[in-house]
DNA sequence: CGGCATCCTTGCCGATACTG
DNA sequence: CAGTATCGGCAAGGATGCCG
């Protein structure tokens, strides 16, 4: 807010375009789908393989939202079968360190916040039950 | 997954837990809050007047899994009426940067983001109406 | 001020097919 | 191989009201 400089738009209003573009990108699946394109083109069955448990549906439904807001880029090859590559696009290319950073950042600090949350729960724990031990019988 | 050390942690993995944590990452009023703390701790109904549309609801819901995380943390002062001031832990800290840099690269390239929308919008239609004229008599 | 409880809706997401 | 189609569940999230 300080050393950031004036911009027509403003992530935290309402009725804010880059709302939107927040919400694609505040996506789980988006994310390790960006993160996975940043080495280079992949293909659709690769992208399915690679990223567990993500659906054909969800892939296929992310990919076509990633490619109309321009981050990435879709090339089919007339082969038999057909071969469909994706890529990150320039503009795509300009967000890949910051989502990597992200999708990563979990990896490394995995431990932590484990343990912070063990400690949450256990505080909440002993906070539920007053005085532990007390009020066994019945 | 070339220049990355080896950690006992995968995103890409179903049943990481690294999973759970971006998702907690990929949340766009995660994302907002985070942004909001770095510049040092703020109130709940600060947060909430500056995060436009947020509901009180999500807000707490949101504040206590990031607390929960250990990412950020709740400090209590016994005014009248009660003051409750949120900051970023020091793991949350190591945070910031990205989040930021997330939540405010849709403001400086929104607007080639609209046109991208804008082009693949225009040939969706193209495609629809082969020729476009043609076939126009029933 | 800083929440929590409750109700209710919607839309996302997963599972499971099927097709060019 | 690269998707689309359909269905259903469930939980995120909005609205509202109340409380310490």
């Amino acid at each position: 807010m300080s050393t950031q400089e004036e911009l027509p738009y403003d992530v935290y209003q309402d009725r804010c375009p880059t709302r939107l573009v927040l919400d694609r990108l505040a996506d789980k699946w988006a994310l390790l789908i960006l993160d996975r394109l940043k080495d280079g083109p992949v293909r659709f069955n690769s992208l399915k393989r690679d990223i567990m448990r993500i659906t054909p549906k969800v892939l296929s439904e992310t990919l076509r939202k990633l490619e109309r807001d321009g981050l990435i880029a879709r090339a089919v090859f007339a082969t038999v079968p057909v071969t469909v590559e994706y890529s990150l696009s320039p503009l795509g290319d300009t967000l890949t360190d910051t989502v990597s950073a992200l999708a990563h950042w979990a990896e490394r600090n995995m431990d932590a916040v484990l343990a912070a949350q063990a400690a949450y729960d256990a505080a909440i724990t002993a906070a539920a039950i007053p005085t532990p031990g007390l009020h066994r019988l019945r």
